[in-house]
RNA sequence: GCCGACGUGGCGGAAUUGGUAUACGCGCGUGCCUUAGGAGCACGUUCCGAAAGGAUUGUGGGUUCGAGUCCCACCGUCGGCACCA
């Protein structure tokens, strides 16, 4: 018999499988039998396949293959996320264009995962860098544009000066770049940007749905980042007195209104700018801009001594007290969150009392934490306390009546302060008079039972810290003077003394000690706070939000950290953003049209608010009342609005309400364009939202034309309110889709009243000169004459092909945007692209989508959880709510309809054998292909599984590797053993049954380290045997095939098969034949193992106990005293209590 | 600083609901075979001890007849977040 050579059987099988078409994904299929396996889109560098890959495909393939065996059909593709930073920069440096350095890369992985015998659907492999796969990357772009998901903003953005881009949140990596490592600095730059925060609720709701990594789903929730409280505005009082402004900033902790005693902004907000004129210190002020504007990501996390300086001459006002306070700018506020200002409540916020202890700010208590009880009957008193500190030993006083300790206080006659009261008591109760008041630690309230007073007290006390500077006593003996005993303790010891009094004292030593001292950010009870004094932390919110929201000076809101999604990126190896510009008509000025709704008045009635909106950007507003208000003609608004101003190319119309089908009578008429008509809460028919309206529909047919409506406008826009409260999702969708309309929506608890479109939404609007390629024109391809000079400039900015023939398509001053998108945007959305990977017509076809959807397993790193693996998740959800998919029917009833990824799973980081990470730098990289080469496919692969857990970190090891070769090897050499005859042993016989138990289960399971394990047990026994049988052969190689497939293969093939064995049934075991007919049972005594005895199977519980009690060693042991417990555990163990 | 995960032989790791801790592999030791072996085979291998026996799952405590597993406190390693109001 010649020895095992992997290399040779190897190649021969991938070769047969590849000829036979054998991973070709099957058709006959349905939701009960479709298993949707899917390894993550690996970017092919240059450098080619990392041990890291080969755990994932293997992984995977395992899966793949013991999941066909058990009846599955199975889809499992790999594809390429192409795209991206390093084939560019390699270019750069070697001139060789990406497409062909990634086309190299490609085949290279290809080939090698090929070597690795992984059984995917070559037919279906995608490429995010080829033109039929990013037409559709770039048609999802178009398709959040016009869901108002996408929309061009400038802010400050995280640049990397060495990439020449900008990068995502989630691509920082501890202020540097995720892939070069250089310091991230902030740009003010124009960018595109994915509005994922309107779907933040959404994404964190139904995580919890997911079978997904517990860790993971936390760590996504986190980075979502949703809090809860108020936005409230705070006028500014400033020299200016015609013009009124005002503030907004958000707080948690609504409930501490009452303690804001400062306000502080962000120096990026827009607000600091336009307060020039009235800052006295204008020019320290903007210095200090100027210098935190300069700080790099890095520097802000580092050093975080806070710094600000405070706006002279100009203060804001806190609304519930109409008190004047004091405004600073200071970068310890952000501008990317909330609204970049904050109320300052330092005696209840770490970072306000930093800031407050810094520059000297009053710190006002309205918050006391509460200990004890909630016993109302409880005598209220203010009292006063002191923590006396000699030196590191703290005053505790011994009264020797009641046996208690106790910190020197008392309650606080009329008239006194804080100060009076510690002197007064500290001097009764022991005498000292020589001190500093060092601290203020605050106050507390404690409800608790008094002993040396016999009463219930609700006390609330205010406690200062003392530095005792000299032992002088007073001359004069208090009465109570005698009752107490001073000690002088160490701050642990007193913790533990003034326990036995009410709980709150140990406190404030603990705060004395601190160095944030009275500082409170807990919950508790509401002081010095008018109408919320008592309350608790969460009533007194409540209530403070439902005061604001009367007195409409606030209102309720909800805050993510996560932030909109910026896909702009100033490279060349991206698929191109299918947008258009046009410099003259973004700045040209228009003249807008407004046509007024039904009954507009009061806070129906936009059009003050607006003329004064456009008017101030310059453009002319012509906002008539039009005739007969109270009994609308659509077509007599249409010809009073026609008669009394000119429709041309020049002319924005905005139509509310009812306005909208005038709008669209005017656009029926007309022989030219117009730039735009933005239709605000439109009406389609006159049933809107649900009441009739008689009158209206007396005054027209409600039959449009909207094939020529839509040639008379440039450019048409729905505005939608968040929730559709207005007007019903359906129907503005049907409008939508009618106008191929761009739908603005408004953020959550945005709503159109009071006289005002959202001031964003109105923004978003009203933007001109920009316009989508038509879907039609798709994709927009990557021109061939481009320079990759990183210049900081898009390398298409320089392209003449790229803009070629633009103008004539789409008229003059157009151009192509030359940004390409963050390859995010490709890898968001290749799961779709696999299940229907050659349609030219739609992403996927529906019937593709609903066979296969939703992914069965994903495996993949954790360090994509708040990138890919969100942004996948959002993409779902648009796709959902644009009527494309719908799962909640398919692969389980217990599963949403717009989630991807039923299942969820990482694979561990492989190290180097020096237990570092495995990098060019160490010198411990390990080759894959090298590998394969030295030990064969099946070796690697089954290395990789038998390294540890497969979510779990583990170092390689060599010698770990020899291992399962000399395994694969002892399973080959059994095959002389092989007889034709059954096998005789019964014990054999159960071990077969137990293996195909457990690696079943195992592999099923996804534990591949302990399948393995027990694939071992079961050879070693095979091994001491004189002759096996070939059904237990045939059985191990069964086994065996998902994790070496091309081994099992050749010995299925001599054992004489002409077929495969991975086309062959998954082998059935028969419980019975499991279990063993003796069981060995652990005799402990006291829980001490002292013997063990074997058994029959089926012994009984009396049984078993005589034949325990009956063992020499447990005679021993109980040295003839009585047991006073036996108990018994079936197939275990007897357990003897003496 | 906050959050999360994890601590088991010389090493990677195994151990349903609490029920014989250290499966499987590596390494190591002894022997066999061999001119030789970094090949193969056999036996052994948690630690201490010649043995009887004892100890042992990061440390300390608790619950239990019985704890690697559950509870509390602490220590350590790794990962994530980082002025998020």
């Amino acid at each position: 018999m010649e020895k095992y050579n992997p290399q040779e059987i190897e190649s021969k099988w991938q070769k047969i499988w590849e000829e036979q078409k054998l991973f070709k994904t099957p058709e006959d299929i349905n939701s009960e039998n479709k298993f949707y396996i899917l390894p993550q889109l690996p970017y092919p560098s240059g450098s080619g396949l990392h041990v890291g890959h080969a755990e994932v495909y293997t992984a995977c393939d395992i899966y793949a293959r013991y999941q066909r065996m058990t009846g599955k059909k199975v889809l499992q593709v790999i594809g390429w996320d192409s795209f991206g930073l390093p084939a560019e920069n390699y270019a750069i440096k070697t001139n060789v264009h990406p497409a062909k350095s990634t086309e190299t890369a490609v085949n290279n992985f290809r080939s090698q995962i090929k070597s690795l015998g992984i059984s995917v659907d070559w037919d279906r492999e995608v490429g995010s860098h080829n033109p039929d796969y990013y037409k559709w990357t770039q048609w999802f772009f178009l398709l959040f544009y016009k869901r108002g998901l996408a929309y061009r903003k400038k802010q400050s953005v995280n640049w990397c000066d060495s990439c020449k881009t900008v990068l995502a949140n989630d691509q920082v990596k501890e202020g540097h770049c995720e892939r070069c490592d250089t310091l991230i600095i902030q740009k003010e730059m124009e960018q595109w940007y994915i509005k994922i925060t309107d779907y933040a609720e959404r994404l964190l709701n139904d995580i919890d749905k997911l079978d997904w990594p517990e860790e993971t789903k936390k760590r996504q929730k986190d980075w979502i980042g949703k809090s809860e409280g108020a936005e409230v505005d705070f006028r500014l009082q400033t020299s200016d007195h015609n013009q009124e402004k005002k503030i907004t900033v958000f707080t948690t902790r609504p409930d501490t209104l009452f303690g804001a005693t400062y306000m502080v902004l962000a120096p990026e907000h827009a607000v600091v700018r336009s307060l020039k004129s009235e800052v006295q210190n204008w020019d320290e002020v903007e210095k200090y801009i100027e210098a935190t504007s300069k700080k790099t990501e890095l520097d802000r996390q580092v050093q975080k001594e806070k710094t600000g300086v405070e706006l002279k001459g100009i203060k804001a006002i806190n609304p519930v007290k109409n008190e004047e306070i004091p405004i600073f700018v200071a970068d310890y506020v952000l501008a990317t969150y909330g609204t970049g200002a904050i109320m300052a409540v330092p005696a209840h916020d770490e970072r306000d009392f930093e800031f407050a202890k810094k520059y000297n700010l009053p710190i006002k208590d309205v918050v006391v934490q509460h200990c004890g009880g909630f016993d109302k009957s409880a005598k209220h008193r203010d009292s006063a306390a002191a923590v006396v500190f000699k030196d590191d030993k703290v005053l505790v006083l011994f009264n020797k009546k009641f046996n208690i300790y106790r910190l020197p206080s008392g309650g606080m006659e009329r008239g006194e302060t804080v100060e009076d009261t510690v002197q007064r008591e500290l001097r009764e109760e022991a005498g000292y008079t020589d001190y500093e008041v060092v601290d203020d630690l605050g106050m507390i309230e404690s409800n608790f039972y008094a002993v040396d007073k016999n009463i219930q007290w609700n006390k609330l006390q205010r406690v200062l810290k003392l530095k005792l500077l000299s032992d002088k006593k007073t001359d004069t003996a208090f009465e109570s003077y005698e009752d107490y005993e001073a000690n002088w303790l160490a701050p642990d010891e007193a913790i533990e003394k003034l326990k036995t009094y009410n709980g709150s004292e140990e406190i404030f030593i603990r705060r004395a000690l601190e160095k944030t001292g009275r500082l409170f950010s807990g919950e508790g009870t509401a002081i010095n706070s008018n109408f919320l004094d008592g309350l608790s932390t969460q009533e007194a919110k409540e209530k403070m939000i439902q005061w604001l929201e009367e007195k409409g000076i606030g209102k309720r809101k909800v805050q993510y950290k996560l932030r909109d999604w910026s896909v702009s990126r100033q490279r060349f190896w991206g698929a191109p953003i299918p947008m258009l510009f046009n410099e003259e008509r973004k700045n040209r000025k228009y003249n807008y049209v407004f046509i007024h709704g039904y009954l507009a008045t009061g806070n129906n009635d936009f059009r003050p608010w607006l003329k004064k909106e456009l008017e101030q950007l310059g453009h002319a507003v012509f906002s008539p009342d039009l005739p007969h208000n109270d009994k609308p003609n659509v077509v007599e608004w249409a010809e009073y609005i026609l008669n009394n101003t000119t429709i041309d190319e020049n002319t924005v119309i905005v139509a509310h309400s009812l306005g909208g089908p005038v709008a669209f009578r005017i656009l029926e008429k007309l022989k030219n364009k117009i730039a735009k008509l933005i239709l605000v809460d439109t009406v389609l028919r006159p049933d809107f939202p649900d009441k009739k309206r008689p009158d209206v529909e007396a005054s027209d047919s409600f039959e449009f034309d909207f094939e020529k409506i839509k040639s008379s406008s440039d450019e048409f826009v729905v505005i939608a309110d968040c929730d559709y409260k207005t007007i019903k999702k359906e129907h503005l969708e049907e409008m939508q889709k009618l106008l191929d309309a761009r739908l603005v929506k408004a953020r959550p608890n945005d709503r159109h009243f009071n006289g005002k479109i959202e001031p964003s939404v109105l923004e978003e609007s009203i933007v001109t000169g920009l316009k989508p390629v038509s879907e039609s024109d798709l994709p927009v391809l990557l021109p061939d004459d481009v320079d990759f000079k990183p210049t900081g400039q898009s390398p298409l900015t320089y392209s003449e092909d790229f803009q070629k023939g633009v103008e004539k398509r789409y008229g003059k001053g157009w151009h192509r945007e030359p940004d390409t998108l963050d390859t995010f945007m490709c890898s968001s959305w290749y799961y779709y692209r696999y299940l229907d990977p050659k349609n030219d017509q739609q992403f996927a076809s529906p019937e593709a989508l609903k066979k296969w959807m939703p992914v069965d397993f994903y495996l993949g790193g954790p360090e994509h959880v708040n990138g890919h693996l969100l942004y996948s998740r959002f993409f779902t959800k648009v796709l959902y709510d644009a009527g494309y998919i719908d799962f909640s029917a398919q692969g389980g009833s217990d599963l949403v309809g717009d989630e991807p990824f039923k299942v969820h799973r990482h694979q561990g980081l492989i190290l180097g054998p020096d237990n570092r990470k495995m990098s060019k730098r160490w010198g411990n990289v390990i080759n894959p292909t090298d590998v394969v080469n030295e030990f064969g496919a099946d070796t690697m692969r089954m290395y990789e599984m038998f390294m540890g857990p497969l979510e779990e970190d583990k170092p390689w090891d060599t010698n770990g590797v020899r291992g399962i070769r000399r395994f694969l090897d002892k399973v080959w050499n059994l095959q002389e053993k092989v007889i034709e005859a059954e096998a005789k042993s019964n014990s054999l016989t159960t071990l077969v049954h137990q293996t195909i138990k457990k690696v079943g289960e195992d592999v099923a399971a996804l534990k591949f380290n302990t399948a393995i394990a027990a694939l071992m047990q079961f050879t070693n026994v095979l091994l001491k045997e004189e002759k096996i049988s070939k059904v237990g052969y045939t059985v191990l190689i069964k086994l065996l095939s998902p994790f070496a497939p091309h081994m099992s293969e050749e010995l299925w093939y001599r054992l004489g098969n002409k077929d495969t064995v991975t086309t062959q049934p998954w082998p059935v075991y028969d419980p019975e034949l499991t279990k063993e007919n003796t069981v060995t049972l652990a005799i402990q005594i006291n829980g001490k193992l002292r013997d063990t005895i074997t058994v029959s199977t089926d012994i009984s519980e009396e049984d078993a106990k005589v034949e325990a009690l009956r063992s020499g060693k447990v005679i021993k042991w109980l040295e003839g005293k009585e047991p006073k417990k036996v108990i018994y555990v079936k197939g275990k163990l007897i357990s003897i209590v003496v």
